[in-house]
DNA sequence: GTCTATAGAATGATAGAC
DNA sequence: GTCTATCATTCTATAGAC
């Protein structure tokens, strides 16, 4: 009889690859990818090296995985307070905002590590799509806001991106092993991201006060 | 007669690894990083593939150089703009956004390539260092604006980070290969992104109402 | 005569085609 | 699964600078 795999050997298999997943993420958050190498996280498995690569076909597909279980984990977090139709829209962007900070500054070395930390491209692959995610959440929350009417007509796309981007920009510094003053201040800072934040979709009548941007016209 | 390196033969070298150096940043603006092999640099540059190594110890460490010199290329551009002190500090925010999104939108694979495209960790590296030096810009500018009771209150490194991180991100999507609408609608977007960083550093009264936001419209 | 820079091919690793 | 192409990096021989 040839060898077929039974539901129980496949629940081992699964078993063993969410092992390794999890001993690879508490890697990641003890002392971010570069402490991760293949060894580190089949210690902490307690497997094999060689156990590893029966489960994920090389270093930068596990790593991938964790990136993206990382990511998933916050942006679920989000999701939940996003969801809450019945509180206005901006509330809900500074909620998240603030959820977002808030969760990065109390784990900050994984934090660091998700985004911003140096990593093989295929992990950085991972991280430019996760980010759509999160663009796509704020999109909607600007959108309802709109639709509400409780906040100005904007191009939606473009302020989420802003939204992300300035999040991500905003904890890089004090999130930085290299940080001088790294963690001190944090509920400031977080008040600081949702003013930011709050001003940057809310307001709509600055541009006067600027150049008209669209008053030279460089090109096509 | 002992060898000693003269002053022609010096100038000789710089001017071989300039060669290289420009031939290998021509390379990314053609094709991004993923199309920059040593060999097409060399090809490029009209050198064998082993002369590079004379010049550069690595691969990264050549890449890291291109990166540096496109960005501080774009760098300069925003410290003139910046310079100019007689003009209100939000009008210059404004010139410094527009400058650097619209030359983006122009090259927009060097800008890809620059921005976001997944690179060796060495050369990611150089990224965070060159991001630095745009929140300091943005830092000080932001920092004139208040003193000379142009612009409110505000945390200037939080917010220069935020100008920093929101402009990246959201030149990302447009700038992609992937995109489907790529650069069509340019100077849609860049008065979007000046009219949100304008927003975001001018506005200061959300943050009063914590997490109870102005529902209010704009204020008066 | 001694050292360096160069071209061009070899090496070894890796990813993708088949 | 094997085969192939391509990459980064190293090696070797030669031309040329001092």
């Amino acid at each position: 009889m040839p060898y077929r795999p039974t539901e129980r050997t496949e629940a081992r298999k699964a078993a063993a690859r969410e092992t390794i997943l999890a001993a690879a993420l508490d890697q990641v958050a003890a002392g971010g990818y570069a402490s991760a190498t293949v060894q580190a996280v089949a210690r902490r498995a307690g497997v094999a090296t060689g156990t590893v690569y029966r489960h994920f076909p090389s270093k930068a597909e596990l790593f991938a995985d964790v990136f993206e279980r990382a990511s998933n984990r916050e942006l679920d977090v989000l999701r939940g307070l996003a969801a809450d139709r019945e509180r206005p829209a901006a509330e809900r962007v500074a909620a998240c905002v603030e959820a977002f900070s808030r969760r990065a500054l109390a784990g900050p070395v994984l934090a660091y590590a998700q985004i911003a930390e140096p990593v093989d491209p295929a992990v950085e692959a991972e991280r430019l799509t996760l980010r759509r995610g999160y663009r796509d959440l704020f999109a909607a929350l600007v959108r309802e806001g709109i639709e509400a009417g409780e906040l100005p007509e904007q191009d939606v796309e473009t302020v989420a991106a802003g939204l992300v981007g300035a999040i991500g920009e905003a904890l890089v510094g004090p999130l930085s092993p290299a940080s001088p003053g790294r963690l001190t201040r944090n509920e400031a800072l977080v008040a600081s991201l949702v003013q930011f934040c709050l001003a940057a979709i809310h307001t709509r009548e600055e541009v006067r006060h600027g150049r008209d941007p669209a008053r030279r016209r460089l090109h096509a």
